[in-house]
Parts: structure tokens; C-alpha cells; sequence
DNA sequence: CGATTCTTTGAAAACAGTCAATCTGTGTGG
DNA sequence: CCACACAGATTGACTGTTTTCAAAGAATCG
């Protein structure tokens, strides 16, 4: 399982082979069913994760009591509540798996000693914490500047891999539109 | 002008005054007149930038050619476009100052400089974009749960001291609603 | 096949946006 | 000091979009 993970970090960043036995060494393999909980809200979130197989999605109560997703995550995407696992706070998210999935799981601490040690892992790290935050902008400017439809299409466009593969009705709730309202859009726009 | 910037920083970290006079060696300060632009869509953004004094914003068009305010800054918030600074390509935000202000200005090769040469520097500021991101997860959180009403509320409730500060009708715009329907919005609360 | 999950559709109600007019306060120039 | 312009806020009437509720039609899975 640790192989898709090498094979990524391989693909991106320039580590050696010593380097990629000491990630190895600290990497925890896990399967999830399907509909399995990786993190629950009220828990501490005590690891980063990396997908290598499967779908998983991290997701948020209303006051109302639904869920409202945040993120998706297929191969080669990490995911977490970094809020919780920064803090040590208690998570406010719960993630789950959408299929049978494949992770390489890291504990802070010693993920934290990684990247302390090969700086090339670090490097690539902040690489990617700053374009998960140019993501995360530009889908807030999506939200305050976009309509329904203008949301599906984009979301359509920018992540065609996610949405032939999760049920509409979740991406619905990522895009903060009711079910219904996503479907009718949906079928206008097959119209034209 | 430093002085706030200096206070700022023995506040929140614990740098020496060599490290200090280092930081100010590099720093640029500048005066910006009420509607002046600091950065304008198409150029790069070249600079990260601490607010001193006064309060900008930063804004993009959307297609309509309406402004949508993705952020404020008042005094000790950090203002750049991240995305442009990052990969040096146009910006496709505008920043722009709603007050007369004063901010300090790094270049991104000074900067890079800096927190490879103070330890206490790169943590605090791998403190400060992580907050960041988790502000920005939070509130992609109520842009897809929250109601009108809920997104001025907790806008109100997050942001006292730029709520009093800012017009309302830029507020609607960072909320992602018209002018009218937040004036509305704010009357029926008031009745209650 | 039966159960569950997912998607679609219709009709009514709630919500938010648009357009236009008015009101308010502020500041500038004569 | 006044008149005027200007930016900001509010209100009303109307339109359009989105949600809600309810039902029914696909698709999937054990």
C-alpha cells in the first residue's frame, strides 16, 4: 500500500531512497470500508492522511443536523482537520470513507520530525499548503460571486474525476445548494 | 512607522533585537491615501504586506464586472495576494486602501531571507498561515450552511471591529449578498 | 426480489436580487 | 457659512431564484 505513496512522492519531489525508508518507517497503512469514519467530530485529530485508494470526505453538522461537506479527497489528496490537529482541540468535522479506500496515515509528531529532517519533504509540504490555501480562496470567491449553476459548472470543469464518481446529491451539499435545486440545474444546462 | 510592526512582533514571538533590526533593515514602509491601490489585477503582486495603520481590503471583479470583497485588513493583519506572490503570475485581485493607512512591505526575496534566518520568524509565520486556512475552511463553512441573516450575525460576531468600520454595503459584498438584502437583514434583527 | 440510496419532478412558499426612488450624513468649493 | 455633490443606507414594488415538502421514478446492492 505504501507503494502509490512512493510512487507520488517520487513524481514530485526529489528524495532519496534513505529518505523515503525513514517515511516509510513511520507510515501507518489502513483500509476503510465504505461508510467507515477516519475522524469524528468530538475526537482529537490525531493524523494527516493520504489517500491512495478510494474516496473519502470530510464533512460538518449544521445547527439543523445535516451535513455539510467540505472537501472531497480521491488518490494522491490528503486529508485532515488540520484546525484539530494543529490545536489538539476537539474536531468539529467527521470524515468518512465514500468507498472502500487505501491510506498511509502520519501522527504529528512524527510527521512533524520528518519533515524537520529532509527539507526537501518540507519544501514540498509548504508547496502544498499554500496552493491548498489559493484553493481554498478561490472557492470562496465561487461562493460569493457565482450562482448555482455557474458553481455546478465550475465544480464540473475544475474536478471532473470527483464528480463522475461521488452521488449528486453530496456534491450539492459541497456547493451549499440544496439537492433538488442541483438536479433542475443540472437538466436545464443538458438542455441547451 | 516600524513601531507598531516592532510591538507587533515582540507581542506574539520571541525575537531578539539583532533579529528585530535585521527584520527592519529589509522592511519598506509606505503611506497609502484613502482609495489608493497597493496592488491592481494584472499586475504581480511582489509584496507581502502588514497593516500598521488603517484598513484595506482586497477585491476581484467577477464577470459582471461587480467587485466582490474577498478580505479585510486593519491594524496587524497581513494583506497580499498569496497566489501571485507565490508564483509571481498576475494578480487576479485588486487590494486597495479604505482609510488613509500606513503598512510595512516585504519583498518575497527578503522575506524568504528572514525566515531562513530566525527560526522564531518561520514558526510564527507557519502559525499564521495555518490560522489563516483554517479561517478560510470556517468560513467556506457558513458561506454553504449559513442564511443571510446567520453569515451578518456571525460577521457582526467574528469581526466587531471592522463591522463599525467598513461601509455595510462592502459587507454585503464579502458576504456574498446585495446591499439591500443585508440592510433588510439588519433592520429585522434590530426589531427583535 | 425487497430494501436502500439516489435522482427527478411538481407546486407552493420563502428568500434574495433588481430597479428605482428617497433619505441621510459628510465633506468640498464657492 | 451655505449650497451642492457625493457616498452610503434604506424602502417599496416587482421579479427571479432557491428551498421546502411530498411523491414518484431509477439505480444499486445484498
Amino acid at each position: 500500500m505504501f507503494e502509490v505513496f512512493e510512487k507520488y512522492l517520487r513524481s514530485k519531489t526529489q528524495l532519496t531512497d534513505e529518505e523515503l525508508e525513514m517515511i516509510r518507517a513511520v507510515s501507518i497503512s489502513r483500509k476503510l470500508r465504505k461508510r467507515q469514519y477516519l475522524l469524528q467530530e468530538g475526537d482529537v485529530c490525531r493524523h494527516d492522511c493520504f489517500t491512495s485508494k478510494g474516496c473519502l470526505r470530510s464533512y460538518r453538522l449544521g445547527d439543523d443536523g445535516d451535513e455539510h461537506i467540505l472537501r472531497f479527497g480521491v488518490e494522491n489528496w490528503w486529508m485532515a482537520d488540520k484546525e484539530s490537529y494543529n490545536s489538539g482541540e476537539p474536531a468539529k468535522i467527521n470524515i468518512d470513507a465514500l468507498e472502500d479506500s487505501e491510506v498511509i496515515l502520519f501522527t504529528r509528531d512524527n510527521f512533524t520530525m520528518l519533515v524537520e529532517t529532509i527539507p526537501n519533504l518540507r519544501l514540498f509540504m509548504e508547496q502544498l499548503y499554500s496552493r491548498a490555501f489559493d484553493v481554498s480562496q478561490n472557492r470562496i470567491f465561487t461562493h460569493i460571486s457565482y450562482s448555482a449553476e455557474e458553481k455546478y459548472n465550475d465544480f464540473v470543469k475544475s474536478y471532473p474525476n470527483i464528480f463522475n464518481r461521488v452521488p449528486l446529491h453530496m456534491i450539492a451539499s459541497y456547493l451549499g445548494v440544496s439537492r433538488e435545486t442541483l438536479s433542475r440545474v443540472r437538466n436545464q444546462y443538458a438542455q441547451k
